[in-house]
DNA sequence: GACGAACTCACCCTTTCGGGTGATGGCGCT
DNA sequence: AGCGCCATCACCCGAAAGGGTGAGTTCGTC
């Protein structure tokens, strides 16, 4: 941000410095009007290519919203969300069932509810479709 | 494309007829050289705004660079890339043999050779691992 | 208090995966 | 001709995952 705010700052000044050369050398007649505003064109057009660049790379890298619009509709419930997270980190049954303090049944249970929800028989499907539903980064 | 070109072309009409207003204006001695100038330069510069924004809104969707680079240093072949796709994509061994039009025994010799190559143990976790390397989307 | 939703766990059985090993053929390089 | 790499396929076996069913608890709602 203070680097953002530098760098206008600097621009401007520049952008100043230019204008009032520029407005010197129109009057010294050194070159006629068109070539002026030519020039002014120029420069504002850049300046604006620079400024809109900025403004959409400041946009860009906010890529993965959790869609819970999508969790709600499929009624997708908090463990297994959970369990979906996991399920997509690369865990099995038993290793979920263990950082997730639950019997493997348990999570066979959920695994087998978000089948369900999702339309999926198979983890690889559901890992699949849940990034397509952004209910995943 | 078509579109592109079209709105360019109009654009372009648009601020020739607006230059020639204005200079008319100018010439009838309606306002100030100082005011033209501002005119101008404010138009170039919502111009290059609106050009740069168009500019890098183009490169913004497109996150996704294959890592061809951590490919080659894993060495994965092309079968295995092909195969990690459609492990990805949530097939089953016996379908991807199918759609590959290969044994579902060499489907798992593949895959087996990923997991070595990847260091992991399962699909999940090899889809996870690829997606971090940028092997996969 | 009845009811449903969410969460929990268990058992059985089938299918799919994963690990290990071995074999064959093609291709490029030396 | 020999070597290494890739690709292809086969077989065996154990582990993991998936399908189906039943059943217990807790909690909020009607």
């Amino acid at each position: 941000m203070t680097r953002t705010v530098l760098g206008w700052a600097a621009f401007l000044a520049l952008a100043a410095f230019a204008l009032q050369w520029l407005e010197y050398q129109h009057q010294a007649r050194m070159f006629p009007g068109e070539i002026y505003i030519a020039l002014v064109g120029t420069a504002f057009a850049a300046g604006g290519v620079w400024v809109g660049w900025r403004l959409s790379a400041k946009r860009a890298p906010e890529p993965f919203v959790h869609n819970r619009a999508a969790q709600q509709s499929l009624g997708l419930t908090g463990q297994e969300m959970k369990v979906l997270e996991h399920l997509a980190s690369g865990q099995s049954n038993k290793e979920m069932a263990r950082t997730l303090g639950l019997s493997p049944n348990t999570i066979k249970t959920h695994i087998a509810n978000l089948y369900a929800k999702l339309e999926v028989g198979r983890r690889t499907q559901a890992i699949s479709k849940a990034r397509d539903l952004r209910l995943l980064p």
